[in-house]
DNA sequence: CGCCGGTGCTCATTCGTATGACCGACCACG
DNA sequence: CGTGGTCGGTCATACGAATGAGCACCGGCG
């Protein structure tokens, strides 16, 4: 029972102590039931809480957590806004996994947007304070653009995991990642498996290492399969297309595209038509993307999202549970799936 | 610079006093340049400052925050789930508003979901525990089943606002509420203007105050403006939308439907078009809720859910700054837009 | 010379909780 | 009767930072 009058501060163990005529270290130790284990019998204990439903008492998780236990609290950090048009965020869905799996495990979310510069760009750091502190740990994703950031963060001990895979050397944190590689390799075994033999692999500019990983996933199952890529050194910069690609693809010496992203596809549709060739009648293409939220489909690869939160999470909780164990980071399969721009082979070089 | 050797705790103040020569307190009196303006020479500061950066010291905002100074934290509190099919959610869009201004005031963001109890019903005081005071302040959102939650956390002197009018006796709190009351007398207006004279009401099921405010507000309306209502006492109950009601429009004895929700309305035009009615041609509906995610459209209100965010942080922020102040609610603007499903009155008893 | 006041710090305490150490009372056993 | 063990707690301290009070030193003034 609360009074009616007015405001008042909160109870606190000392209150109830007094009311139940003990100590505050026996009100604690009730509380927390501690090793000490029934050390406290049930008639003084039953006074205590009974003292405690009367003042209404909660334990403070600030007090509780200064003192070295846990806040219950798991950050998500992204280095760019969330929520500004986050219905088409790429990183809204991830949080939906985030968040189901938090709430599963009993644990809060602190959004850590503060650190916003007003420019878009997000640090940890900010005026020196590190604000992640409060959390018990924290998801991290985004590109971020500093990486001595992530490095200190690891050699301060802060027990955090990121999404996506970033490699800072000194500082192996445990990433949770779409397998790029494999899902690069199995969209290529399946317009190989449409009678494909002539590939081109045209880039974006972006880089990193998500990107790596498509382009060495698409390496070597285009070495494996013995298939001819026609774009030696995937030379196919971003604002170029280059004409000689197109030009490939015009003669039939090339029959399949292999995009790193959606951009990519359309400019080549695009150019394609231009030249009077459509897809996938001419031109196979697939799309090492997720496209999912486009207007266009293609053949291309699904994120598992919610799925990359919830082992984030996860992973994360036995990072704050035990900071010593080795992490690993963790790769998770993506599905790929068709969208109508891969065709048979009809005409062109087969053999 | 931190040291690339394995992982440390982070530095505290005691640290960077040891390396600067001085004492702790001399480290945090540089910190927050407190009242003792320049007590500390800038000699002593820039050694101060330099062991700092030296051991890449950041606060700990819990220790912070339990010597009484804020964290900076403002938690969002939704007695509903939030995020599961968020994109659909009733209270995403306010999270974007709180998100955004919560960012602009350089606060980070608590979003407590640990507190449900898997059954989908989040409270307050979980286990005894009020999670809650881990932030400033709070944000509290959706149909929150127990008031007396509501009324012994404001007893307790933690401040917080509500997204939503919900009256508590003896707990007056600030509340920010869409203006239900003026929406539904501009609605009536609305019809009454394409020369409809006689009105239904059709309440749903659900009870509440923002209920009552669309009821009073329509009310009001109907009696300003001399119009008939054909249900008297909103008589029409969820389950039924009685056929006496139904024959009324079927008659012309009432030609115009001003409803509380988009699930009676969709109700009504079943109902209707088994009769041979149609909207709007028949009959003009009206829907007293926001109805722009649904897939029909309907004369309805816009909630300014984004703008009730924002004005909710501002609020809050207010309340943690001055928690003895005098805080009042705020009535927030709905616009009223035509959805296509009123149209000029050409039957029935006008006169 | 003695005292005042300002400078430049340090000391000690506080916030609310957890917990290792400890202590008195009581009981059992040899 | 002495000794040891368990029961039922209390005491004191730590966590990290903030802060009122206080102290030593110095310069200036009467």
């Amino acid at each position: 029972m609360t009074s009616t009058t007015g405001r008042q501060r909160a109870a606190r163990q000392s209150d109830v102590a007094r009311l139940a005529g003990v100590s505050q270290s026996a009100v604690s130790r009730v509380i927390s039931g501690d090793g000490t284990d029934s050390r406290i019998p049930a008639e003084t204990r039953d006074r205590i809480l009974a003292a405690i439903a009367s003042l209404g008492y909660v334990p403070n998780p600030i007090a509780r957590n200064l003192r070295g236990k846990r806040t219950q609290l798991l950050g998500v950090h992204t280095f760019e806004p969330l929520f500004p048009n986050a219905r088409e965020s790429f990183y809204f869905e991830f949080l939906l996994g985030i968040e189901e799996r938090a709430e599963e495990t009993r644990h809060d979310l602190v959004l850590f947007s503060s650190t916003g510069d007003g420019a878009g760009g997000r640090k940890i750091y900010r005026e020196e304070t590190n604000r992640l502190t409060i959390a018990d740990g924290s998801v991290l994703l985004g590109m971020s653009p500093d990486r001595e950031e992530l490095a200190r963060l690891w050699h301060e001990g802060y027990p955090f995991v990121h999404i996506g895979r970033r490699d800072v050397d000194g500082a192996p944190f445990p990433c949770i990642v779409p397998d790029y590689r494999r899902a690069a390799a199995e969209i290529v075994e399946r317009v190989h498996a449409h009678g494909h033999r002539r590939f081109a692999y045209l880039r974006d500019s972006i880089e990193g290492e998500p990107y790596d990983d498509r382009r060495s996933g698409y390496a070597d199952a285009v070495a494996r399969l013995g298939i001819v890529d026609t774009s030696p050194g995937f030379v196919s910069g971003v604002s170029g297309l280059d004409s000689a690609v197109i030009d490939g693809f015009a003669r039939g010496d090339t029959t399949a595209a292999v995009v790193e992203s959606e951009r990519i596809a359309d400019r080549l549709r695009t150019e394609l038509s231009a030249r009077g060739l459509s897809v996938p009648q001419d031109v196979s293409v697939a799309v090492l993307e997720d496209t999912s939220a486009a207007g266009e489909h293609w053949d291309d690869l699904r994120i598992p999202r919610k799925q990359i939160g919830r082992i984030a999470v996860d992973s994360l909780i036995a990072m704050v549970q035990d900071p010593d164990a080795e992490r690993e980071s963790v790769l998770v399969a993506c599905e790929v799936v068709p969208g109508g721009t891969i065709a048979d082979a009809t005409r062109g070089a087969e053999r």
